[in-house]
DNA sequence: ACAATTTAGTTTGCATGCAAACTAATATAC
DNA sequence: GTATATTAGTTTGCATGCAAACTAAATTGT
């Protein structure tokens, strides 16, 4: 029968599949540098722009899984990037504090998204600013 | 020093990566009707399209890993859905052909599409044509 | 105050995604 | 023709993504 919905080539989730897989592979090479993965970059993207918050404020703005941020904070940690701190006030809460080589690693990271826009180069920057803002929209509903 | 280049909502990355794995969920409970996980589901849409194909193409077309495959046509051929037949001629070849009950399922999956869409009765269909457009300039890029 | 509920994290089991090493079979080079 | 290189899949080890069950601690309701 082959109905024109279930092609792959309308299937706008496949199109988000192959492209969040594909960027995240270019990335990979520049984190590696850096000894991080990528999960890992986001934490600490996260924490360079708002230090010492709770695991629930790093789950809420990476969005990345619960179960799989208590590993991925276990190993940060274990490579001194940061420290998870008990709160004294709720003890049910953790902070995570970025420590010095946490802090020290912003500095190397800040050409990676240059990195990255170098092998785009004929993509137009209006293009992605189109793009991150349909992919707000689409999120946006997802939430939902 | 907080690089702006580095702040999350500056990321196109991190928005592929959130709208994948977002929208992915939004399948889950449609899919779990069917008993297929999200891979499978797309490797059924291919096969649909295409029947009987080497597992090289398979993975060309759905781009998904190769070592994953291996196990994801493994399960689907416990469920009677695909048959795995080596190839005569080329030995090395494998050809993955449908079986009845993996026919039968495209009937069952057709509505899949739609009621994915009912989710977003929102989002204009014409921005859903544009980010596929921008996503594909993307991919282009990525393939390089 | 005390039970019931909610919240914050962790753990577990399963299914990928990915790189790298490995096997078997075919194609090339000389 | 035989050694070398390439191709098609598989296997392995590690790092998530995800749902569900679980623990501990704080909050609510009465």
């Amino acid at each position: 029968m082959s109905y024109e919905q279930l092609k792959l080539k309308n299937q706008l989730c496949h199109r988000l599949y192959m492209a969040s897989n594909g960027i995240t592979r270019r990335y990979r090479p520049h984190l590696e540098a850096l000894d991080l993965t990528y999960p890992q970059y986001v934490v600490m993207m996260a924490l360079w722009e708002q230090d010492n918050i709770t695991i629930a404020q790093l789950i809420e703005l990476t969005a990345i899984d619960g179960g799989a941020m208590t590993l991925i904070l276990k190993k940060m940690a274990i490579k001194s990037l940061v420290q998870i701190v008990s709160d004294e006030n709720d003890k049910r809460k953790k902070c995570i504090r970025l420590l010095p080589q946490g802090v020290a690693l912003e500095e190397q990271a800040q050409h990676i998204p240059n990195l990255i826009k170098c092998g785009f180069s004929d993509v137009d920057e209006k293009e992605i600013s189109q793009l991150i803002c349909l992919l707000d929209n689409v999120l946006m509903k997802l939430e939902k």
